[in-house]
DNA sequence: GCCTTTTTTCTACGACCTGTAGAACTTGTC
DNA sequence: GACAAGTTCTACAGGTCGTAGAAAAAAGGC
């Protein structure tokens, strides 16, 4: 998965936590301590969905929503770093060893609805 | 943390996956499909030992070793992505929704051992 | 202790990515 | 049809990364 710049970041954040998709001008003015121009949204906005992270719709002004979810994107990016590790076991263990309790337990709790325990 | 190119990458997975330490000459040698210059390996060293990911003893030809395992760096990366997702549990949720039977019976065989379960 | 070879450091450069936006074009509105 | 709003195109500067030459430093042989 392509990765994103610090800009590009922000903008899927403000995108993410909508309510619905977004006018390139909601974005300037959600951006509005940055300063940033009309333009420069829609370049950003172009990059991004030409990276697949957001799509818009054909009504005239253009509206933009994500493609996926913040969750099923960083649940992507989870796969994908894990698939970069030689030992995806290993890999696991480590991380399953260095969550926190509170998180443990919330795997735990999700594992056991995932699929039942070997009856 | 830093973010790696991808000449970088095989550099790392080449020093991961040696027995011990190497200098640059045995990682040029086993990038020799590459071709690259000796030169070019330092300076991929040299970025690499500058982002933290290896060092190198004092010995004078230098030898070079990761400074973390490579289960070490990715259960890193993994923390990273989902301190990135505004809901934690929620990303850790469609992340343990998505691995596959196998993992998933890993995941609760090391989450049984991490700490007992609520007794 | 010199000279040669190996190793290390410094410097450079081109390609690509990202933040930034002006200029030009398109579309909607009165 | 003129004007405003929105969209696309093009550009550019700064940073990262792959690549390596030149220069300096260290090691080794004699």
């Amino acid at each position: 998965m392509a990765s994103l710049g610090e800009l590009e970041r922000v903008v899927m954040d403000h995108l993410w936590s909508a309510a619905g998709p977004l006018a390139a001008t909601d974005l300037r003015d959600a951006l509005a301590d940055r300063g940033l121009a009309l333009t420069t949204v829609h370049t950003v906005l172009g990059r991004l969905e030409q990276k697949g992270f957001v799509a818009h719709d054909e009504a005239r002004p253009r509206r933009f929503r994500p493609t996926a979810t913040r969750e099923q994107h960083t649940a992507e990016l989870m796969h994908e770093v894990l698939g970069q590790a030689g030992d995806r076991q290993a890999a696991l263990a480590r991380f399953v060893g260095s969550v926190d309790a509170e998180e443990a337990a919330l795997l735990r709790r999700l594992l056991a609805g995932t699929d039942a325990p070997p009856a």
